[in-house]
DNA sequence: CTGTTAGCGCATTCAA
DNA sequence: TTGAATGCGCTAACAG
């Protein structure tokens, strides 16, 4: 800034009132007189003064920003969840410190070291390469610190997760009740614990239908966007196999399944039926619109940023766990299949 | 935080030292022994000291944070904005806070406010709704202040934006090339600066090529959105004019455009051709993949990160414009018109 | 090379 | 109801 900042002093000088006064009426809190509150004000409108946030955050040993560290701004499930834990913000008078973290645990454990040095006490961590210890001691050290999209029993309150195993589930049973049977999985390569458990749900609905898993019906994609996407189709599709409907990883990888299957002159869906998971608003974009699971990540953003800052100022021992549910949402890319 | 925070006085105990020592070997600068040096980075590892940011910036007066207003971090030309500026900060040791403000000019003004309060010396500042002359007088108070996406000739080398006519005349120039002479524009509904420019790029292309503009061949969307791009097709389509070629506003609207159009049985492109504006990611998810401007947000805003970063701390008077083109990238939404 | 001193801007006792 | 004093954690002269 420009160094000639308005400090509470020159306000208190201006008005003829001290410093604490001053204060007081800045916060509104604690007795000050009517008339007094009133010339106090007027100076400040005048002067424009505009507490530093800083000092503020010093003396009382915390800042009122809320912390977000996630993989990447860009990446639009990410971009969602930074925008919901925004809202919060917004009722709360916090501020958005966002800090990213890309690739390695060392990053995420870079990017919670940032806020700490801010002295930032909510924080919403998405992580994805950290241990289960390691997420548990910092939820020691930060009381503040809420864990989206993780499930961590030792920590249960402090998560904020989906529960994926019934979310593919329920797409599995969507393509079975459309008469599909010869189902395929797109799935991604890396290590991923909601990849895995989303495979447990597909299996699971496949079971109780008395279907039985063909495991060639797995494939895998490097990464779980497009490309990875279309590569597992196109491994899958090599394979030869009788196919009529795909649940997808994740909508991103689905929509690369539609491409291509669309390069290979097989329509979506009138010859397979294509099923994604997140319900990005990408999925809006492709034709045919994806059906999808909703995946509520803008509410449990929301939800976890509530709970960050709560959490940050009172000791809430209460245990309880805050899962979420994702719900199907039907549009263009899966319809009935016609046995013939 | 838990209030057990570590302080320099804690080091500066523990080794033995003065707390400027402890400040000198943490900022690495000013002479400091060399085994006193070791000694003091041995206790600050130990006792896993991390300075507090906020003491830093009172002291210093200013922050290490990079402030960022935008309308809102789930829309993908925003969220890659942001992530532009947010590679800068890691080169810089800075952080990213996230002030958005939606709709209104108070809502801009309250986000700068925001970040004026955390004497935020360096802000990237996307302005929807305020007039130049405010941003002057921001820019004024505020030297590390930058705007992007946004010209204003008094204050042009704070202004990071975009040649929007040339753009909008190379994406004219791609459909005339292909043969195209029944172009339709869908612009949008709303005041804003860059359809306009857009539109006149338009013109110029059209005249150039000797083509004479119909005004009912462009049409407007109420929102610059998929919904406004269909809404925007299907009043063109009512009006029965003969067109080939579609100029979409943004990707948004493209893909809106490639939705409707499908929807009554038009085929694009092999029926009518059609070209986006900004290269969003979404760009590639619609099929046909939109052939599009490629609008260079990213590094527009890691330019501009750093030149609020740069102007933040030095005052570079340097008169100096920063202008950047877009490209045409092209991919299958756009084919030659095969007269008849 | 290192320590001492004096604030940065503010909130919070404690008196008055 | 108000003001004076104190200190938050840190940096920046200034001494030594």
């Amino acid at each position: 800034m420009n160094g000639i900042m308005i400090t509470i002093k020159d306000v208190a000088r201006v008005a003829g009132v001290s410093t604490s006064t001053v204060s007081r009426v800045v916060r509104k809190q604690g007795k000050v007189g009517k008339v007094c509150r009133a010339k106090v004000q007027k100076v400040i409108d005048e002067l424009g003064y505009r507490p530093n946030i800083n000092a503020q955050a010093l003396v009382s040993k915390k800042s009122n920003s809320l912390g977000i560290v996630i993989p990447k701004v860009s990446m639009p499930f990410f971009a969602t969840l930074a925008c919901g834990a925004e809202e919060i913000t917004k009722e709360n008078d916090f501020r958005v410190l966002i800090s990213t973290a890309y690739g390695s645990e060392q990053a995420e454990l870079d990017a919670i070291d940032s806020l700490v040095q801010h002295r930032c006490g909510a924080i919403v961590f998405h992580s994805m390469h950290c241990s289960d210890e390691i997420l548990c001691e910092l939820a020691e050290k930060i009381p503040g610190l809420v864990f989206i999209n993780r499930f961590i029993a030792k920590i249960a309150h402090r998560c904020i997760w989906l529960d994926n195993n019934m979310g593919a589930q329920e797409a599995t049973r969507h393509l079975i009740n459309r008469g599909h049977t010869n189902i395929a999985v797109i799935s991604r390569k890396d290590v991923n614990p909601d990849a895995q458990v989303r495979l447990d749900g597909f299996r699971t609905a496949l079971n109780n239908a008395g279907i039985i898993l063909d495991n060639t019906m797995i494939e895998y994609g490097t990464t779980a966007d497009m490309n990875g996407g279309k590569e597992a189709v196109r491994a899958l599709l090599a394979k030869g196999n009788k196919v009529t409907g795909i649940l997808a990883y994740n909508d991103l990888m689905a929509i690369g399944v539609v491409h291509e299957l669309h390069a290979h002159g097989i329509r979506v869906p009138e010859d397979i039926s294509v099923i994604g998971f997140d319900d990005l608003s990408i999925s809006v974009a492709c034709i045919p619109e994806l059906t999808t699971m909703h995946y509520p990540v803008r509410e449990m953003a929301s939800y976890a940023a509530n709970l960050a800052i709560k959490l940050s100022d009172s000791v809430d021992s209460t245990v309880k766990t805050h899962l979420f549910m994702p719900h199907l949402i039907e549009r263009d890319s899966v319809i009935e299949h016609l046995s013939i």
